[in-house]
Order: structure tokens, then sequence, then C-alpha cells
RNA sequence: CAAGUAGAUCGCCUUAUCGCUCGAAUGCUGAACUUGUUUCAGUUAAACAUAUAGUUUAUUUAAAAGGUACUGAAACAAGUUCAGCACUUGAGAGGAAAGUCCGAACACCAUAGUGCAACAUAGUGGUUAACAACCACCAGUCGUGAGGCUAGGAAAAGUGCAACAGAAAGUAUGUACAGGUCAAGCUGUAGUGAAACCAGGUAAACUCUAUGUGGUGCAAUGUCAUGUAAACCAGUGUCCCGAUAACUAUCGGGAGAGAGCGGCACGUUCGAUGCUGGAGGGUAGGCAGCUAAAGUAUAUUGGUAACAAUAUACUCAGAUAAAUGAUAAGGGCUUUUUAUACUUAUUUUAGGUUAUCCUGAAACAAGUUCAAGAAGUACAGAAUUCGGCUUAUAGAUUUACUUGAAUA
RNA sequence: CGGGAUGUGGCGCAGUCCGGUUAGCGUACACGGCUGGGGGUCGUGUGGUCGCAGGUUCAAAUCCUGUCAUCCCGA
């Protein structure tokens, strides 16, 4: 019974997102450009919620898509390519489930990058929390 | 049963929801190409005329209209290819994918030259596309043994090296004791040291012998797109002969500073729009290469073995800031704690008994069964592709053998 | 994909090419002297099995092989 009803709230909530936004992180919303990537890391500006760092800049390009995004977790801190590729997909699954709430307003095109600068290993939960942070703090930046 | 030796195999699973990459089918939209149909415009030869447009005649037909054929445009239809979207469906990390230590395939580079240098290998025979890999045997060495390890050619071709100790370490001479002589390190033993007089050691010292090696690597290479500067500054540097009517242009021949062939020489190629230095400009995207192969599995045959041959079946990742995942629930497996029951051995104790026997109770140890809880579940992520080697790795399964102990 | 360097007391470095039996130097640390005390200086001392494993040799920080870690460079 109880698991039942938890279910439910999980298929509950799934739907609800699904009304706004599709909850997919295709091909087209990667951050793939080397040109645009070494602009974004000269010329772009940064907020930060530690273990997080998102650096983002206004651009445009052809695709029709919000915002073009990308991952990054450094190689010193990670040795291993298994621990990084880890928490890359963590991120991205974060981002992929949250985007829609934060995103969908914006109508400028935006190119993101989100490095993981931590040294610990997170948990799903704790890069969630971190990343709802980190938007919060964006979207305040950019209004002002 | 315990300890070990040498191999072989596996290395988490299930369900639900939401995703990622690649392929296939269907539908829709768009683009390009091809074919067909319809409509419209044009067409051959001669003469004349003209800035052009054109006019007349001829050709086909009995004659006219028109058609065939060719060119161009538009519309419609069908097909192919490509792109986007939707939906359905299939596949999607390893035993080491790692380190990059060897060997190849493949691609390009004076059509790949010669000698030297450099580097590698080193018992014998075999396997292989190839190898520093693997297999068999011999020898040495370690281990009680199963087995492990070995860069295992040459010191009578030459050059070197050997601290300390010691008389003396190769051109060296003498201590003690004993022997011995006309005399003498002449002889033996002791002593030093890893090594001490018909000497030996060291080649993982130089060296010699035999064999092998051209270089660079998929960021190779090809192609499309975009973009730029054979520009600028400084330095340095070309002459001769012949032909064409000709100091200047062109052609042929000769010399030629310098540069390339990542060490040197020869050789060879380029060579005055050269060469050297400085300060700088541009691109960083797509596609191919790219995954059907020295392929995988099984069986049989040959071989001591590595391995080879044959047959049958199968098709099994292709990303590029880099896919193969996330979350939740459940289950395996391992370790451990608690509790229950049972079995075995030992000790203590009570009773019975002729008894070293039987029965009950307690303690402790080992094992098994079942239940609940806790912890753990490794090393690690394809990047052109293969063959090896090396290193990391929780745990599980299994084969053969050795040693020790006990029982029958 | 390819090339190179380093590893030696707590820290920073010699010694390695050409093997030899005391593995040094500076700094730090401890003790003592000089000073009334501190600082400074002088002297004495502690601390290493030379990253790890194996091999060659009479003998290895040094030679060879393998391996681990760190750093740098090129296309």
């Amino acid at each position: 019974m109880h698991y039942l009803i938890e279910e439910l709230i999980v298929i509950a909530t799934f739907v609800f997102l699904y009304q706004f936004m599709s909850v997919s992180y295709p091909k087209k919303e990667k951050l793939k450009s080397k040109k645009l990537i070494e602009q974004l890391f000269s010329e772009g500006q940064s907020v930060s919620a530690f273990p997080l760092r998102l650096v983002y800049m206004p651009t445009s390009f052809d695709d029709d898509v919000v915002a073009k995004t990308g991952v990054s977790v450094s190689k010193r801190n990670f040795k291993t390519a298994v621990d990084r590729n880890r928490i890359k997909r963590l991120l991205r699954e974060v981002y992929r489930l949250n985007k829609a709430v934060y995103f969908n307003n914006i109508t400028t095109q935006y190119a993101f990058m989100i490095l993981y600068i931590g040294k610990d290993k997170p948990t799903m939960t704790q890069v969630e929390s971190r990343m709802k942070l980190l938007f919060e703090k964006f979207s305040n930046k950019v209004s002002q």
C-alpha cells in the first residue's frame, strides 16, 4: 500500500512536468562546438554553489533550443575515468529533470557549462539540491 | 582434513518509470535528381535584306493542319537519394576496455639506395602474418615435493677493471713454520682476500660473432566547406655557353650558394619567385577512413605441445566536451552478530551396574539446519584494428598434482 | 598517438656519467658554550637501509630489466 502511493506520486510528478516541456536531453542541446566553448570560458560569467559552478554566456545559434549545455569534471580531482563518467552522468540527469522548471521562460539563447569542482563523489540528492540552488542564483542574477 | 603447486572458467540478477547513441521499417513535410504526361515557346537548307526582327523558295504530305525528334520553361504524377519531425522496433563496454612495453595489419613519405654509426635479440628444435610472445627438450639454480626462475653465444683476437686486506692482484716478489741447497722463493703449509703461478673472474665494461631493424603514425591519409599573407621587416645570394635577327624575352646545355632525405659520409631531389632570421595572419567544422575480421562458438582429425586443417552455425558497440545511464523496489553471493534445534568429541557431576558399560544434567569446542539484524558486493570505461606481455582485481566455480596428519 | 625528466634524512638539493666499504651539503630539530636574557654565532648530536621488486657482480644509490608515482613537451 505504501509503495503504491509513493509510486503514484512519482508518476504524477512526471506527468505534471510533461505538460510543460519534455524532460529529454538530446544531442542538439549539448554544447559541442570547440569554438563556442573556448569563447565561453574566455568571455562568460559564472555563478557557483559548491561543489558546482555554472559558466554562462548569452549567444545565438541556428538550432531551435533554449540553451546548449555541457558538463565537466576535472581529471585532477578524479583520477579514474569511471568516477568522472559517473559524476557527469549524474549532472546530466539532474539537469535533464530540472531544466524545464527554470529555463522555460527564458527568451534569449544561452551557452552553459556546468563544472564539478568538489573532490568527493556525490549522491543524486546532493547534486539535485545544489543544482536547484545554482539555477535560482543564476536566474536572480540575470533578472537584475 | 590441513597446507601448497600448476592451470581453466565466471566476475551480479530481476521488475517499474524516465532518458542517451547507432541502425531498420512506416507515415508526414521539405529539397535535389531521373522518368513520363500535358501546355507554351523555338528549330532544317538556299537566296535576299538587315543594327536586329525578317521575307521568299525548297524539304515531309495527294493537300492542309499536325506529329515524330531535339532545346528551354511551367504544372501534374511516379521513382530514387538526402534532411527534419512523429511513431514502432532491434542492438549497445572489458577480462583486463588500463599501462603503451614488444610485434603486425593499414596509410602516407626522395618508387623505400649503399656504407658507417645506433638499437634490439642470443642454448637446441618447433609454432606463428609477425615478435623480445608461446610450446617441447637440454643445461644451470632454488624448493622435502608438485613445481618456480634463468639477457643460457665468445675471456686462447685485443683494450680495460678489481676498494680494503695482503709480501705480491700480472711484469710480482716474500712474512712465519717445516723441508731443502754451495747459494737462491727452490718446495710445501699457514696467513690476506671474492680471486694468489701449466692461473682465474668480469662482456647487464669496451669489444668480437651471428641474425634483424628505412621513417612517421588514423591528429596517418583522402575529400567537401570556411578562411588567409607565395604578403611584411632585416640579412644574404647567379653566372657561363649555344640557338631563335636580339645584353633584356623564350628554348636547350653546364656550373651553382643554400635547402630536403630529423646522426655522419656517399648518393639523390629541389634550386634563385632561393636561403637564413624576426615579427605575425588564417582554419580547428562535416564526410570517408570506421569496423565481416590473421572473427566468434561447437565438433572432428593431425601433432607430446604451442598450433594447424576441415565441417557446421552465427553476425556481435562505433561515440567524438565523447553514447552504453539515472531513480525506486526486490533478489542472489560473502562476512559477522543474536537466538533456536540437532549431531559429534572432551571434561565435570548424579544414578544404575560385575565392568573400561548405560542413562540424565551442566560446561566448553567444532559442524549442520533455520530465522532476524548489520556490513560488504572488487579492479575498472571502447576511441583505427588485431597477436602477445605487464599491472589492478571483492568474490565464486572447477581440473590435475604435491607434502603432512588421521581413519579403514 | 608519440617524446622526455624526476624519485636520496622533516624540507630543498649533491653524489649516479666512469660500481669500492665514512652516503654528503644547506635548512630544520635536540643539547652545550659565548650573553644578565633574547637574537645571533660557535661546537656536538639525532635522523637514511637512496620510490618498489628482481637480476648481473666479490661488491650496486650508481649497471640491467620490470613496475609504481609525479611533472613537462609535441602532432
